[in-house]
DNA sequence: AACGGGTTCCCCCGCACGGGGGAGACGATC
DNA sequence: GATCGTCTCCCCCGTGCGGGGGAACCCGTT
């Protein structure tokens, strides 16, 4: 019996590739369609998929809630593919974390899109495939993002830095940040200086490009 | 006789998606794909398609590059419709200078796209179809987005303004901004005094945000 | 009791940044 | 020919920023 797939997206487009590509393989179904995470749960109750593939960002109700609130209420869920447009998409760990069984770039070759599909039916884990960072790679010079999420990684910000780069991020100066934390300028520059060093940036425009980058905040 | 598509994107994903819903209409044919700007004139030559629908984000040569090339290279060129995912993309002005006919958000319902391949196809011009904002809306809440987007649009950046942002965005210091460019540091000063005005930043870190919350450039 | 990490605050100092103003050169438009 | 926008470069000037130190306090661990 085949693997039936329900496909979650805002993007009819993106429904209709995926229709596309999976429809072609003579194992795998798909199920159904849903535009955004409200929809889902209704409708795995009703058709009951293997497998959901879920984009992350979407109106209403993103990917991550969804997942959760999927496993949450529902009982024996299906195995939720998360799909993305961003390798270091912030959301993908945060889609992880809430359960989501792998994740796959929307770049990936068809050959590898099937392949995700059926190896998340099987119950294995699909996480940073390698031919994703190849195809990642393609793009050149962009490596930046990797290199953002690894300084954000070596980093290890304390609690308070996280903080004061979350308002760095939000365009604030320090004394603005100095205000809204309740403490002296002279802290927040000692703040500041300690983000700096621990992501290597040379200043503070830096440091919020590399929060950007590595997902640390998201635009929208 | 048909309308002839060639489709250029480089993930396999949104050319399905494209094929199945151009070639669902009875009218419309897919001539042909290609995965990135350099493929595409050797392409248009052989097939000869009425519609290129081109994605402007590529590796290799993006769309913007590949427009060019195609209205300067091939006699009796095909028109151009631009396939985008962010509405206020940088590019698309670009692209649009550069010869294209029209473009497309990747959003767009199926009949959308079906439309405006027509219109295309006819010689008509697409440019910021209605729906598109109404489309956008959906994503609500997003109004710091919103707001950024907004103050982009309002702000009207020169070409030469929106080089200096881009590398703003990137990090680069004035000095670094003046060296890339070969020209003085109080040349870029002046640029720079020009995009915090128009956008309506208070300091390069607050526009460089605006950048990233417009779409105007993007993580990864 | 001693230690280390985190948070808070202080000093001095150099400089890149950004505001305000002006000005010449070029091309397109009127 | 005049006008406008863009790009280029120049001046002065104040200050926010960031580096390099130091130091106190709290708290949990050793």
């Amino acid at each position: 019996m085949p693997v039936t797939v329900l496909l979650v997206d805002d993007e009819p487009l993106v429904r209709a590739g995926l229709r596309a590509v999976l429809e072609a393989q003579p194992d795998i179904e798909v199920a159904g369609e849903a535009a955004d995470g409200a929809a889902v749960i209704p409708l795995v109750r009703q058709l009951r998929p293997d497998v959901v593939a879920m984009d992350v960002r979407m109106p209403l109700l993103d990917g991550i809630e969804a997942t959760r609130a999927l496993l949450r209420t529902v009982p024996d869920p299906p195995k939720i593919l998360v799909v993305t447009t961003f390798e270091n998409d912030e959301y993908v760990y945060e889609a992880l974390r809430a359960g989501a069984d792998g994740f796959l770039l929307k770049r990936a070759r068809p050959a590898e899109i099937v392949h995700a599909v059926r190896l998340i039916a099987e119950g294995e884990s699909l996480l940073f495939p390698a031919s994703v960072r190849q195809l990642a790679a393609e793009y050149g010079e962009g490596g930046g993002n990797r290199a953002a999420r690894a300084a954000l990684e070596r980093a290890r910000l304390t609690e308070r830095e996280g903080e004061v780069l979350r308002l760095m991020a939000r365009g604030l100066s320090n004394a603005e940040i100095a205000a809204r934390l309740v403490v002296g300028t002279e802290t927040v520059k000692s703040h500041v200086s300690a983000v700096l060093a621990k992501l290597g940036a040379r200043d503070r425009t830096q440091a919020v490009i590399t929060a950007y980058e590595s997902g640390f905040v998201a635009p929208g």
